[in-house]
DNA sequence: TCAAGATATGAACTGAGGTTCACTACTAAA
DNA sequence: TTTAGTAGTGAACCTCAGTTCATATCTTGA
């Protein structure tokens, strides 16, 4: 045998892995799916083209491995949010103030997970991906409902309405993309809020 | 000289311009622009892919043309609508009734349009189209805030809101494809426009 | 009917990008 | 210091889709 063939063997391929998965993550963040073509990936992760293959059967499985990794922790949070003790309407203004503001730090990639079509198996996933985010509204909006708080509305509609309305807002080739100021971000990020709470509740932040 | 030399020529072009650029609409309209590759429409078309070369200098200016009418069409017939001369309540929820049911009607043309990359030209003309839909919106909420109906929202972010609240709930992938039937596309319809109406309004058909 | 230009054809060309593989360089056990 | 096995390399390969062009076919005035 050759190489140490310790715990470490492992560990190393994991973490040549995970560089290559991080070169074409900060590639995707920085110009979309085009730019994760697997030459550029191999040159940013530094090794060959040829090396990428050893850590990575097909570019397809690469992408799929970036949108799950970067959507589980987006869901993961937001799903936090609509888990909470708190009334629906502050939930669902966390919700949406918390993807927001995340979505807004690294937009280029936020785009590129939510509304930038890839190839089928990908795509599969980053549906999936969407789908659980309109989940977590759904589930607000549904508790906001039961409570009476929330008119009477169709909670699987209103949470792709809502979904809808902050990814374009935010995201989306919309959205004012000159206002990238901290200042400029928080009003953006705040007349989102008011707009879909209003269109859930009837009126901005529960004050009638 | 051969061939008739009479004003007929130049007709008998554009009818063929039209019917090409036709047939890759259809293409469009049934699969998206992956279905829309130069051989098959060539085939739709019935002309052999050369053919196609005759009437359209390349695949580009031929998507950019599918764009830019379909795009114009249905801008006008929202602009239409909100030129009219009635309450901005009232306008707003035409403007979303009168796009959702068009765009129901051709799903998948109609996400192509919205939603789906292209390439870097068409790119463009598709986001002059979404600005100008946007725009329309723009301008009534504007129109209801100085007549004091509508809260003070930001006009710009609303519209966006709205643009992408009927978009994702209608042609998204996260939109409900199985209710297909005509009963559950009105049922759609009355809840995207309830919910961006009470997004805009604070209370939905201005029943408060 | 014939000539000449217009029109149509589709096989071949081209470039882009994902994938492979014969080869080199390295590591560590013997 | 061998040496067997592993990691890395990058040029070549393959496929796919847009485009071209030499050739064939058609249309009309003479």
């Amino acid at each position: 045998m050759v190489y140490r063939r310790t715990e470490n063997a492992a560990q190393r391929l994991a973490d040549k892995r995970a560089r290559i998965l991080k070169a074409a993550r900060d590639l995707v963040a920085e110009g979309g799916w085009a730019a994760a073509q697997m030459d550029h990936v191999a040159d940013k992760a530094g090794v060959a083209t040829g090396t990428v293959y050893r850590y990575w059967p097909s570019k397809t499985e690469l992408c799929v491995e970036i949108v799950a990794t970067v959507s589980a922790r987006e869901v993961g949070i937001v799903k936090a949010v609509a888990d909470r003790k708190s009334p629906p309407i502050e939930k669902l203004s966390a919700a949406i103030h918390t993807f927001a503001s995340r979505a807004l730090r690294g937009r280029r990639l936020a785009y590129a997970l939510i509304a930038e079509p890839v190839d089928p198996e990908v795509e599969a996933v980053r549906l999936e991906y969407r789908a659980q985010l309109a989940h977590c509204f759904d589930r607000i909006v549904r508790e906001g409902i039961m409570r009476g708080i929330f008119p009477r509305l169709d909670p699987a509609v209103a949470a792709a309405c809502i979904v809808g309305a902050f990814m374009e807002a935010l995201i989306g080739p919309l959205a004012p993309a000159k206002g990238t100021g901290s200042r400029a971000n928080k009003h953006l990020i705040e007349q989102i809020t008011q707009f879909c709470l209003r269109a859930s509740v009837g009126s901005p932040a529960g004050k009638p």
